[in-house]
DNA sequence: GCGACAG
DNA sequence: ATCTTGTCGC
């Protein structure tokens, strides 16, 4: 009885060994789509990490929700203990380990999922957003606050208003305001999916927040946001 | 060699 | 990411 998410634990293992880590990411990032390749969308779902006990447990979040009214069908939560810490480049390595627990938790596959963190916004084309669509290969959206790597113009200040990301002559991902005002997510396609349909998914759904209600309830239970507020 | 650096 | 109240502004 296997999942998606029971993944072979070389493609996400951590050992110590950061060039290593960095050779393992090259070669997934060769393996990424970014054609539109998915079924009718029926099930999305939102992935977040947060930390407790000051860092030694891992907590790890999912929400699946209804493509079509983006009401939540399901929030569940794994815990693991901290394995790695925190280095820039290889969130994923730290992270994905819990992420796939939860996702296995869920009553139901998604047909594509947003992750918090970058797609192939990265240095090495494979934020964990990226990494998580190659090695599950299912369609995934990077959602971000801050830039990891590359250079843009200015961003309008309107919902929607966007301008590209860019890093090496590339566009790796895209800037854009989600909602009036706020400083602008950086979005970019994970896994199956191209630069617009990331962006057209995003503010599709949006619900008046700066987060995509996926990636926002998922923020909400990965931060224990949701019973202290 | 000197910064920058998702969460 | 996380430690944290009130406060400025639409």
């Amino acid at each position: 009885m296997r999942s998606p998410f029971d993944i072979a634990p070389d493609l996400l293992a951590w050992d110590g060994d950061v060039p290593r880590a960095r050779r393992l990411q090259q070669e997934l990032a060769a393996r990424v789509c970014l054609q539109d390749a998915f079924a009718p969308l029926r099930r999305v779902a939102g992935v977040d990490v947060g930390f407790e006990e000051d860092g030694a447990v891992t907590r790890a979040a999912a929400v699946l929700l209804d493509a079509a009214t983006m009401q939540p069908l399901a929030e569940v939560v794994a815990r693991l203990p901290t394995r790695m810490p925190y280095i820039p480049g290889l969130l994923s390595f730290r992270e994905l380990p819990a992420v796939l627990q939860a996702l296995a938790q869920l009553p139901e596959v998604p047909e594509l999922i947003l992750v918090d963190g970058h797609g192939v916004a990265h240095p090495r084309g494979l934020g964990i957003a990226a990494h998580l669509g190659v090695v599950t290969d299912l369609p995934t959206i990077g959602v971000a606050k801050k830039i990891l790597v590359g250079n843009h113009d200015a961003v309008g200040l309107k919902r929607g208003d966007r301008t590209p990301l860019m890093h090496r002559g590339r566009m790796i991902g895209t800037v854009l305001r989600s909602k009036d005002g706020i400083q602008p997510l950086i979005v970019s396609p994970g896994h199956r999916l191209s630069h617009a349909t990331a962006v057209e998914r995003v503010l599709a759904y949006g619900r008046g927040y700066k987060l995509p209600e996926p990636t926002r309830l998922a923020d909400r239970l990965a931060s224990r946001r949701d019973r202290r507020t």
